[in-house]
RNA sequence: GCCCGCUUGGUGUAGAGGUUAUCAUGCAGGAUUGUCAUUCCUGCGACCCGGGUUCAAUUCCCGGAGUGGGCGCCA
């Protein structure tokens, strides 16, 4: 059966020396006390420069931390002091000279003093590359800026403290994930992004030129991971983009998003909400317990702050998540004075009545089969409250808002024939698809989660296009 | 695709048919300071585009462009 097994915590990232530095700037403060006196060369960007006269502060900032340099014309000479107080906020600049204990703040009687910190004090100096001032957007600014303005100039709003964290953020929720699901025995694989015809039909694509022929960038990779299952890989995951050419304007869309996606053989879809319910719940506990997620989310709600927004707490979901089946959703909605009829899709509107009661992670199964692709698996004589026919498709949410979808697959080659017709498909298009249902398949399921959804959740981002470095949007493509 | 907003210095805002167009942040200069979101002084910098109404439009109307939100659909 399955094993879960326990991981211990990667082993500490090692910074090593690169030829524009000996040390980071977040060793210069773990590491200072032993450092003290030490000639190191740091590099980063200058944040802010304080004081005009013989002396001046820097703040200097790389990818591990802000350090500040103190420059006295003693000891640097008056023309590189003069540069430096004349350079421009975000400039990378270089320095040489030696660490020094801090000079401690001022601390008001009965506060407790600060733990020690360290200082480089400079002899030289190298600008690197000057910044052109104004900026198009203050990095330390408490300014708010709005989001196009953010998009159009990003590399300059990824040096802000909380959206770099949010980036990192991302980074953990991946690498969690993936850790999860390879211990439950899946193995990481990679599917076409061009394809000579739609994977699932409905949805609009994007339409590109391969060679002489016309193709269609994938909306996800379901066809490809089901014929893995037929190629008895049993268990495959994947991490990558998916198109959507839906012209959509909502916060939670995005035209190219990155979709986690799993397939799981010899598994119908109560299996599946397992792996997928115990993978977000080590992906949330792992956030919540690391220390370095911990300083990530701490860097958000040190910015929240300043906009007086609340803090985000990372809330460690329950196991199991509760279910909701399709039947009972419709039943509460009428119940709660929705408007909605068995058989009808579950607008938002309606979506809201439901996340009243189950504001996080719940399963939504046994949608009926008439609001289901035609690979989704059903089992005859599963009926709804209308004697209409049940699938093995279900979605996950967070409150109002859809993150997974996913069900047990249609293994049997003429029921899934028979539903591509149903669905006005033609089984010719789709010929690379059902070949591989033709000489044995197991059974099998699998869900497709969005990326940037779980994103949002676990950040309290407002829009999807912050999670994303360069979102594609109905407008954006550049940069 | 449909519905509703918004557009003022680099950034984010206040505001009014006739104003010296507000404030913050920023930028430049100066004074002070081994600073700690320093403080203080001085200065710089803006009404999306086109047409209309009016003695007068940045303000009102129409159109355009850009942008934000909601919906459908989805992850």
């Amino acid at each position: 059966m399955l094993h879960v097994l326990h991981r211990s915590p990667p082993p500490m990232t090692t910074w090593v020396p690169t030829a524009y530095r000996t040390h980071t700037l977040g060793e210069i403060q773990t590491l200072g006390a032993d450092l003290i006196d030490q000639i190191v060369t740091v590099a980063g960007f200058m944040e802010a420069n304080r004081g005009k006269g013989a002396i001046c502060f820097v703040d200097l900032r790389d990818g591990t931390g802000t350090t500040q340099v103190f420059l006295k014309a003693d000891n640097i000479g008056a023309e590189s002091l003069d540069v430096v107080q004349r350079m421009t906020r975000e400039s990378t600049l270089q320095f040489t000279g030696t660490v020094s204990l801090k000079r401690p703040p001022k601390v008001k009687e009965g506060e407790p003093t600060p733990p020690p910190a360290y200082e480089v004090l400079a002899t030289s100096v190298e600008v690197i590359a000057r910044a052109e001032a104004p900026l198009p957007l203050g990095v330390t600014d408490t300014v708010n800026v709005e989001l196009d303005t953010r998009l159009d100039n990003r590399f300059l709003d990824l040096r802000r403290a909380h959206v770099n964290a949010m980036f990192r953020l991302r980074g953990k929720v991946l690498q969690f994930g993936r850790q999860h699901l390879i211990t439950e025995g899946f193995i990481e694989t990679h599917t076409p992004k061009i394809v000579a015809t739609a994977t699932e039909g409905g949805t609009d694509l994007f339409p590109m030129q391969y060679f002489e022929t016309p193709a269609y960038l994938n909306q996800s990779p379901q066809l490809f991971k089901q014929l893995c299952m037929s190629g008895g890989l049993e268990r495959v995951f994947e991490i990558g983009p998916a198109f959507r050419a839906e012209k959509h304007d909502t916060y939670r869309h995005l035209n190219e998003f990155i979709s986690f996606d799993i397939e799981c053989s010899w598994a119908n879809d109560d299996d599946v909400m397992g792996v997928l319910e115990r993978m977000l719940h080590h992906i949330w506990k792992s956030i919540a317990e690391e220390e370095e997620s911990q300083g990530l989310i701490a860097t958000i709600n040190a910015y929240r702050a300043t906009q007086e927004e609340e803090a985000i707490e990372v809330v460690v979901p329950e196991l199991p998540f509760p279910r909701m089946e399709y039947c009972d959703a419709i039943r509460i909605i009428k119940e709660k004075g929705g408007t909605i009829e068995w058989g009808d899709d579950i607008d938002a509107e309606n979506s809201d009545l439901l996340a009243e009661d189950l504001p996080q992670f719940y399963f939504l199964p046994r949608w009926p089969m008439s609001l289901k692709p035609f690979y989704i698996h059903h089992v005859e004589g599963e009926i709804g409250s209308t004697d209409q026919q049940l699938s093995r498709g279900f979605d996950l949410n967070f409150g109002r808002d859809e993150m997974t979808s996913g069900g047990q697959r249609e293994h049997r080659i003429d029921v899934l024939i028979d539903n591509l017709k149903n669905m006005e498909l033609d089984p010719e298009e789709f010929e690379f698809y059902v070949a591989g249902f033709r000489h044995g398949v197991p059974p099998h399921a699998g869900w497709g989660l969005g990326v940037e959804r779980i994103l949002m959740k676990l950040t309290g981002a407002k829009n999807v296009r912050e999670t994303v470095l360069f979102p594609r949007d109905r407008k954006r493509f550049c940069p």
